[in-house]
DNA sequence: CTGTTAGCGCGTTCAT
DNA sequence: ATGAACGCGCTAACAG
């Protein structure tokens, strides 16, 4: 086994590609970079030759350091865990790639003392751009990286930061989670959500619930967080004298995965006792009872929207900041068919 | 909106830092290193206040540019959607996070392009050590990365490269499994896998799967890959005559997936008509059906296992390459609970 | 204890 | 079309 203990990589560098092919550093350097159309065939090719014998590769860092540009974007999630900033994390990953971007991802676990060191963390690693899906808590860091580089919202937006933002139409989403189990029979809604920490999405959809169930005569509607008594708070619910069916709205797939599991527990029958309709579209949504009714995010497009974003100010785009809001895709399931409409 | 295009990305730097606080560079190097204690106290306050005024960061590409040091990790990761990738990648980078350094991680899709794409890449940006989750064609790369630097396999062995290993104790998941079954009552086992690829816990669980039954009288066991017709073989499985109730060993959350889907489609009930127990434990487990017996692998610190195997090497440990092995922990749910037995 | 000097690997003026 | 020389921000070796 090796010795990794001293830093002695004797990684092949430049010089040794420039001694090899019998030419300079600034030739090398070219070839390496957008200047080969300058160089003759003759020493592009014994160049080639000898990066390719020396299995040469260009130290990112070094020409980091010189360009100013280190062709890093940043990515700040607040819970890796959830599979939507995963798919959205994907989707951005996939778009870097394709324009010769990497990608370097801090997972704040909902912290906010790690989210300021990833900050300054990212800051340090000159990153070129920045995408953030966090609660944005240390503005004035936020605010500071701002001015050193283009940087973009995803799914929360963040008081005072003027910035780019791509998320989901939250109205709309609502709009169509309403209308689909009003549609369905049902006429007495609770939504679920986890507990409020700010969360712009969260609250955008929350007070669009409660702006459009007011609205609605056919539909009542009530708002629920999550927690540890998740359970007795929906037996309650469905204990309720009411006339008409009931039903849930998770927000997002937490509170969906939370929502079923208490629904289990108290013995609930999926999903002939109450339906069903949630944010997000995980994959395991057609396997609980007969299957849960979702409004899918195209978190694919939203990631490359995001970096896209990033690209366009990298390129000079000075216009002002862009909102991105796309539409849900609603995928009908079991649990929306009990409520006796149609 | 600010103009991004040029790279006239005006941070402070070093030099200012020096000059503010009146005294040389080297003063400066030593206080945001470790040689603080070499330096005056009057000194050290000019400099942190210098400091604090200017909202200096040191550039990490300069400082890794000139010790060899970046403190930076590299992740290759198969199949970043995989919730076992997930898990242990948090681990990883909480260990990361502890020692001081930062974690990048690239997702090879299961695409060999992209895994010798990331490779190069991930040496290009001096890692200092390398954790790898992937098939690990490209055998030659990685042998050369492994002369500059540690490595270590997570979950899955490559042919002929002699690093440090962390990941599952594959027989002796396929032991527990096996044993519980038998001891629920059912007699005829079907082991679900994905498509054979190369890789090699697939492998050995199967493998295990195969010797095992063949010595246990009381077992019968086959071998099934996910396809997209496993609905009918699932349906032959369970058609076919036979003496004692049928369950299912799905060997990852994956296959765990698809079985469940598939069981579903064919009008199985869950999980009266057949068992069913599945490595990994994923969060939607205990929602279907009856719940889904689980093998949950440590993922936590299987990841921080693997950052610690780095860890050791880079602090100078010649030994010989260690393979760690952990146990799974058997998590009784009710899709095993219909075989009579007990 | 502190400052000066010389690079790390590379890109970019200048010349030629 | 090509090369020499300088500097990016920082650390390390040597003086003092």
């Amino acid at each position: 086994m090796n010795d990794f203990s001293a830093a002695q990589r004797s990684r092949v560098t430049m010089l040794d590609v420039a001694e090899r092919a019998g030419v300079s550093k600034a030739s090398v350097s070219r070839f390496i970079g957008d200047d080969r159309a300058l160089l003759s065939d003759a020493i592009a090719l014994r160049i080639e030759q000898a990066i390719a014998e020396l299995g040469y590769r260009p130290n990112q860092m070094a020409r980091g350091l010189k360009r100013g540009r280190t062709r890093l974007i940043g990515m700040l999630v607040a819970d890796i865990r959830n599979p939507y900033s995963i798919a959205v994390m994907h989707g951005v990953e996939t778009a870097c790639r394709a324009h010769g971007y990497s990608l370097v991802v801090c997972n704040t676990d909902r912290d906010d003392e790690q989210e300021r060191q990833h900050l300054a963390l990212l800051r340090s690693y000159n990153i070129e751009g920045l995408i953030v899906n966090t609660l944005g808590h240390h503005r004035d860091e936020l605010h500071e990286l701002h001015r050193e580089m283009p940087l973009v919202l995803v799914d929360r937006k963040v008081d005072g930061l003027d910035s780019d933002m791509v998320g989901l139409n939250n109205p709309q989403a609502v709009e169509m989670a309403l209308t689909h189990l009003e549609q369905r029979g049902y006429r007495h809604v609770l939504l679920v959500t986890e507990p409020y920490d700010g969360t712009s999405s969260r609250i955008e959809r929350v007070s669009s619930f409660q702006a459009q169930t007011a609205q609605r005569s056919r539909l009542t509607g009530t708002v629920l967080e999550t927690s540890d008594d998740l359970g007795a708070h929906l037996q309650n619910f469905l204990n309720a004298p009411a006339a008409g069916p009931k039903a849930l709205f998770c927000t997002n797939g937490v509170a969906a995965l939370a929502a079923t599991q208490a629904l289990r527990e108290i013995g609930c029958r999926l999903f002939e006792d109450v339906g069903l309709i949630a944010l997000d579209d995980l994959d395991w949504y057609p396997l609980v009872g007969s299957g849960i009714t979702a409004l899918a995010q195209p978190t694919q497009e939203i990631g490359a929207r995001a970096f896209d974003c990033l690209l366009r100010r990298l390129r000079g785009d000075v216009d002002a900041t862009r909102v991105l809001d796309f539409a849900p895709l609603l995928i009908e399931r079991g649990s929306t068919l009990g409520g006796g409409g149609g």
